[in-house]
DNA sequence: TAGCCTTTGAAGCAC
DNA sequence: GTGCTTCAAAGGCTA
């Protein structure tokens, strides 16, 4: 795990997460695809052109794949590089020390396009302006008021792994204030909040706060349900009351998740595609492309979602859905399923390592992508 | 209908 | 400390 620990602060965050994935010599090719976060529909469909023509190298998923290691040593290798820009950044967003309570003391949000404070000096650059909105505010599970003014007892340091003290989940209410109405009252503007959590207590905290990490234990997201503006059929939620299980604390999103939970869409409305795998290379090409900046808003999103994912389940552990039966139901999954899925795994790398057959995705990467691409 | 595909990043675990 | 594995989301596809 990347490692924060700047003077004590939070060690959520992580250095290492301000890292640039591109050589040097790639740079120019990185401008280049930026223009298209930052451009019109057609400077973004050129773009997507440029794409495809990129993508026409061998299988980059398996080329991906080889620079898997590389990939995952990029810090160490580049730290020294970018020593420059983290010494800037440990002054600004992610030093964490400077900022008592962070990260809800990062206000006003240094994200938001009229904000004119910034914790750094490190101003960042708003991507896809053009949605009329801010581009995370899709992304907020919970309102930019819960990101807001730190409450005067929210610790510095919520390390788990330090053993510093986590906050009692009974204390959020300060950070979570609820709508007068309670938690019924909560608006899809909220975000990606589970239909289910508005429910019932089925995904409530203990608090009464619902959080999108609450999901029933029925496997499928059901929050789907909710993002598509639909409420959940009342047959499913009897269903549910029939069936009381323990409900899933689903993990905190990382910044590549936040960042395809907001781009998705718009991927989808160009490019005609709605093949996940495909949207989520090219999501992925995407994020690559991406200024550091870009990727830093993210970061700092999840870095968020963490934390707060954190301070509502103090107990909570990524090992806890490993053990789950992975999306499906908690406990309830046979370890010996689990042991299939990883044998599973482990044969399909292998299959790739001694080259053995291609998936039909990896066929599709090659070809169907960058001709969806070209039709736009 | 469960699982795969595909992406990146966080976290857990074994060595 | 390093490397491997799983899981987060998404939805079409396949066995």
């Amino acid at each position: 795990m990347p490692q924060l620990s700047s003077g004590g602060g939070d060690d959520m965050g992580a250095n290492d997460e301000m890292i640039a994935f591109k050589d040097e010599g790639e740079q120019e090719e990185k401008i280049q695809e930026n223009a298209f976060t930052e451009r019109d529909l057609a400077d973004l469909k050129s773009s997507l052109v440029n794409e495809s023509e990129i993508n026409q190298s061998p299988n980059p998923a398996a080329v991906r794949r080889g620079q898997q290691g590389e990939h995952r040593g990029f810090p160490e290798k580049h730290r020294e590089h970018l020593d420059g820009v983290s010494k800037h950044q440990d002054g600004g967003m992610y030093k964490t020390s400077g900022y008592p309570g962070y990260p809800f003391l990062m206000l006003p949000d240094p994200y938001l396009p009229n904000s004119s404070v910034s914790p750094s000096s490190n101003k960042v650059s708003v991507v896809q302006q053009s949605h009329g909105m801010h581009p995370l505010t899709s992304l907020l599970p919970y309102s930019n008021e819960h990101f807001s003014p730190s409450p005067p007892h929210l610790p510095t340091d919520m390390s788990q792994k330090t053993g510093i003290h986590r906050h009692q989940s009974q204390d959020l209410s300060g950070y979570y204030s609820l709508p007068p109405g309670g938690v019924g009252q909560i608006t899809p503007s909220m975000g990606w909040f589970p239909h289910s959590l508005m429910m019932g207590p089925s995904g409530m905290h203990p608090t009464g706060i619902p959080h999108p990490a609450i999901v029933p234990p029925t496997g499928k997201q059901e929050h789907d349900q909710y993002d598509r503006g639909m409420y959940m059929k009342p047959h499913v939620e009897a269903k549910r009351e029939k069936e009381p299980k323990k409900p899933v604390i689903k993990k905190p999103l990382n910044a590549f998740m936040l960042y395809m939970k907001e781009m998705r869409a718009k991927v989808i409305a160009e490019c005609t595609l709605k093949e996940s795998a495909a949207i989520n290379q090219i999501l992925g090409r995407r994020w690559h492309a991406l200024t550091r900046e870009e990727q830093a808003k993210y970061y700092e999103l999840a870095r968020k979602e963490r934390q707060l994912h954190m301070q509502l389940y103090p107990t909570w552990s990524a090992r806890d859905n490993y053990e789950a039966g992975l999306s499906g139901v908690a406990g309830e999954k046979s370890k010996a399923d689990w042991g299939k899925k990883k044998r599973r795994k482990r044969e399909k790398l292998q299959d790739s390592n001694t080259g053995g057959k291609r998936s039909a995705f990896a066929t599709f990467k090659e070809e169907a992508v960058p001709v969806q691409l070209l039709q736009i």
